[in-house]
Parts: structure tokens; sequence; C-alpha cells
RNA sequence: GGCGCCGUGGCCAAGUGGUAAGGCGGCAGACUGCAAAUCUGCUAUUCGUCAGUUCGAUUCUGACCGGCGCCUCCA
């Protein structure tokens, strides 16, 4: 087996990747903001990451993810106050709706999701090993900023050096204590509305709250120790958030924070980035809506390299749906297969070598697909054939599974409904002796009454399949 | 203004210094009573434009055009 390879943000180039420890690949991946829920820019993310953790198991490896779930910000904040309620008030609804929805899209489970309010003494700790090694300072306001120039290499990821601050940019900053405009947030200093809302706690600098970054360097470190394997999350992070990241974890372990840096690509809606902020987000409630299924979002978002931006459009997602369905047609077929002609084993020995080398290929879930078709074509033209080798269909079968183990786009079948089923046999009954006796008209007219109720049927030398269509 | 990404057929999209995977759609054929599904063939002499390097460039370099993103709390 060739090696696995990962786009590094780090190095900005494609690398060969294995765990450090051989073994278990321990990956961070940024979780979302328990505000409101996740919109399908997100969940693009969210899928990458899917993608890369099947593709580690895929590769013989172990996998330990962590997702943050960051339940404590301003949005939520405020959000509390102007309902009077606390921020667990807020949060908790959304923790479940993003579970159900990532659920929706077969996202498998990370190993861990840490809430950020369950480890601020986590977050404290750190907080005070970076005053400590002079790092960080205590401003007049009572926060604590990190001093990012005290540390030697701040900006390596997003490659501060080679930038200029905009011209006429806001310079000027809203917080006057920092003794540099760009220092950061570690703590922020409590304000009434934080403690109205159960957002404060105390610290040897005060009642408080982390900042943003804070959260994921302390838990990451809790959970993955001072140096992890992979550290994923959507473009957008690179800065500030995972610049500063990498200037609270190695300030204050002196150990490198991330192996691997990967970041994915926008969603982009009408040409431009999915956001709250500019009102053109949808969510799996609009899919739901519209009759798009789990298989074919995840078809539409593998349909495109993840470091690429990908557009969501209506043709797309229809080409997509299209494809799953004969997908999930081609699965249904390899499950009946009694036998296939011995060729049926080659060809699936060869789609299984692309399927593995592209997805080794920095995640080439495209290429990845592109072989599946071509399997796909082959093999249903040597099932057309007849045959009688068993072992062939067994070998394909296995084939199939294991390519889908990664992709996971079979569409899910209509739940079985006795009644409708009934209903649809005792019409095919009927149907089948008008052909019998060659009343075509009168099949026909069964056939209309069947598909108007959303089934499709097949006639083929074994008799009738049929399917729920929508 | 700085930094970065992208521009491949009607739509989506992979790709390589040696002459364009795959999917959707469309057209034709096989199969079918007719369909559907499946298979077969066809659907880019060409990869934003213009130069350059090279025996040869879609693939490397430069310029330009067009789209998108980041530049302090957005995946």
């Amino acid at each position: 087996m060739t090696t696995f390879r990962l786009y590094n943000t780090l190095t900005r180039a494609v690398e060969e990747f294995a765990p450090a420890d051989g073994e278990t690949v321990r990956m961070y991946t940024c979780g979302p903001t328990v505000y409101k829920p996740a919109h399908l820019g997100n969940f693009r993310t969210f899928l990458f990451e899917d993608l890369l953790r099947r593709v580690v198991v895929l590769r013989g490896w172990q996998t330990l993810q962590v997702m943050n779930l960051t339940d404590v910000d301003d949005k939520i904040i405020s959000g509390a106050s102007e309902a009077g309620v606390t921020i667990g008030e807020i949060t908790a609804p959304v923790v479940k709706k993003f579970h159900e929805d990532r659920a929706f899209l077969r996202i498998q489970d990370a190993e861990i999701y840490p809430s950020a309010t369950d480890h601020i003494p986590e977050m404290v700790a750190l907080v005070k090993t970076l005053v400590d090694r002079g790092l960080a300072y205590r401003a007049e306001d009572g926060s604590v900023y990190f001093a990012i120039g005290k540390l030697h290499g701040y900006g390596k990821l997003s490659r501060l050096d080679t930038r200029e601050v905009k011209t006429g940019a806001r310079v000027i900053q809203d917080d006057y204590s920092k003794e540099n405009a760009q220092d950061f947030a570690l703590w922020k200093a409590a304000k009434e509305e934080d403690e109205k809302t159960g957002a404060a706690w105390d610290s040897p600098w005060g009642r408080g709250r982390p900042g943003w970054h804070l959260e994921c360097s302390a838990m990451a470190m809790r959970y993955l120790g001072e140096t992890m394997d992979i550290h994923c999350g959507g473009i957008d992070l690179i800065f500030p958030h995972h610049e500063d990241e990498i200037a609270q974890s190695e300030g204050a372990t002196g150990a490198p924070f991330a192996r691997f840096w990967c970041h994915g690509e926008f969603l982009l809606t009408d040409g431009s980035k999915m956001a709250k902020r500019i009102g053109n987000v949808a969510t799996v409630a609009d899919l739901k809506e519209q009759g798009v299924s789990a298989a074919a979002f995840r078809h539409f978002v593998f349909s495109t390299h993840y470091r690429k931006q990908l557009n969501l459009s209506g043709e797309a997602l229809e080409a997509s749906l299209e494809g799953v369905r004969r997908i999930g047609d081609f699965a249904a077929r390899l499950e009946a297969a009694r036998g296939a002609t011995p060729a049926l084993e080659t060809i699936a020995a060869e789609a299984e070598k692309e399927v593995v080398e592209a997805l080794s290929d920095d995640l080439n879930a495209p290429a990845a697909l592109g072989s599946l078709y071509t399997f796909i074509r082959r093999a249903n033209a040597e099932l057309d054939r007849g045959g009688q080798d068993r072992a062939a269909v067994e070998a394909a079968r296995k084939t199939f599974a294991r390519i889908n183990s990664v992709l996971d786009v079979i569409p899910e079948e209509a739940g079985p409904d006795p009644e409708l089923a009934a209903w649809v046999e005792e019409k095919l009954a009927a149907r089948r002796a008008a052909r019998a006796a060659r009343d075509f008209a009168r099949a026909d007219a069964l056939r209309g009454e069947i598909e108007a109720r959303g089934i499709s049927i097949e006639d083929g030398p074994h008799g009738t399949r049929w399917k729920k269509i929508r």
C-alpha cells in the first residue's frame, strides 16, 4: 500500500502522514459555537473531517478525535441576556440539534465532545502558566492578554510576517488596555451581563470568562497531550484562531502543538461564502425539505476536493441525487446477485486499489468517486453477462463495502411499510395476469396506478422489482 | 492596500511536461409488449486571455482578465 499524504497548512505542502505513535491518530477538529444550529457550510467542514477520520480507519489506524462545543461566547451571552436565561438554556437545545443533524448526515461520532464550560479549571491553569512565563499580562481592565511580541515565531501558520495590515483598517482597538493592538484576550473580565447569564467564573485575576482561542488549547492538550497529530478546521480559522491557539499552547509547553494543520475550504451560496452574517445560510432542515438525502449531500460534498470552494446549486444536488440512486441500485443488485463472470474479481481488485490510492492522496474523494463509477459500470456489464462465479460476486461485495465504508453514499431504504407493500404486491399480481393475457393496456394502467404512489417498477428476467422513489 | 486560492465540454469535476478520468444532462443503439433499470456508442483537436521556457504545456514562468476568501472572535 502506498503512503498516506495530507496537505499541511503549516508547510503549504502535501506531506506523508502517519500517527506519531504509529497506531492512533490524535486529532482535534474545531466544532460549532452552539448559539444557532450549524449550517451546511459548517457541515461541509465536518464532513471533510468525517472523511479524514474514515480514511484514517481505512488505512488501518485508530482514531482519537476531539470535537469541542463552544458554549460560551459573546453571541450566546447576549442572546441569553436578552431572553433572561442562562447560557446553558440557550446552548442545550442547540447541542442536541447539532448531534441530530450530524447523525442525519452520517458524520461518525468523535471520541470526545468537550464543552468549554466544563473545562474552566484547565483554561485557568493554562493562563496561569502563560502569565508565569511572562507571555501574558493582566491589564487594567482585569482581562488577561497574550503578548504576541513576546513569543518568537508568532504568525508562522498564517505567514503573518509576509502580511501587512490593511490601510485604514481598524488598528485602533476597542480595548485601550492592551499593550499591543494585536494582543488577544485569554481571559475576559466579567461584565454584568456575564454574571447574570452564568458566564463568569473565579480566577486568580478576578471573575471572568475564557477567550475564544483558549478553550481549544486547553481541551486539546487535556485530551490529546502537548503535541497532537492533526488539527482541523475551516480555512477561515487559520487566522486568528489557530494562530492564537499555537501561540498559547506552544508558549506554555515549548512543544509543537500540532504536527499537521488541515483546513477545509468554504461552501458558497450564490457565489459567496455561506455565513450567518450574509444571510445566505441553508441548513439540514432545508435539505430535508427539498428531499435531498444524506447520501446525496455527502456525494455532493465529496464530488469536489476539500481544499476547493464548492458552490451549493440545485443542479449539482440533482446530479448527486441521481448518482447515489445509481450507486444504491448497484449495491442492491450486488446483494441479490448469485453469480457473475470471473472477470468481476479483477475489476473489483482494480477499483479498490484505485480508490484507496485516491483517498490516500490528500483525500481525493472526487477521484475516488470517479473510480467507483468506473467500477459500477464495469461490474454491471459483467453482471449483465450472467455467470456462475460466486467468489467474484463476494469479492465485488467486499470491495464495494470497503469503498462505501468511507463515502457512505447509499440512499436510505424507504422504511418497511407493510400496508403499502401488500398493496403493491396485489397490483403487481394483477398486472402480471394482464401481461400474461397480453392485455397491455390494462397492464400499463396498473403500472400507472403504482407509479402514482411514488413506486418505480422494473421488469427483469426473474420477475418484477419495485422500490419507493419518493 | 497586503496575503492566498481558483478559472477544464450544457452543468459538476479529477488530472499529468508527451498530448483531456468520472458523474449529471443530451442524442443514438441493444435489451423490453411498452417502459424502467442496465449495457454500448456519440457528446472538449481542447483545458480564462496573451506572451515566454521547452523537441513538446492544460500541466512550468510572467503579465493581464474574471471569480472567491482571509487581514481579530466567521467552518
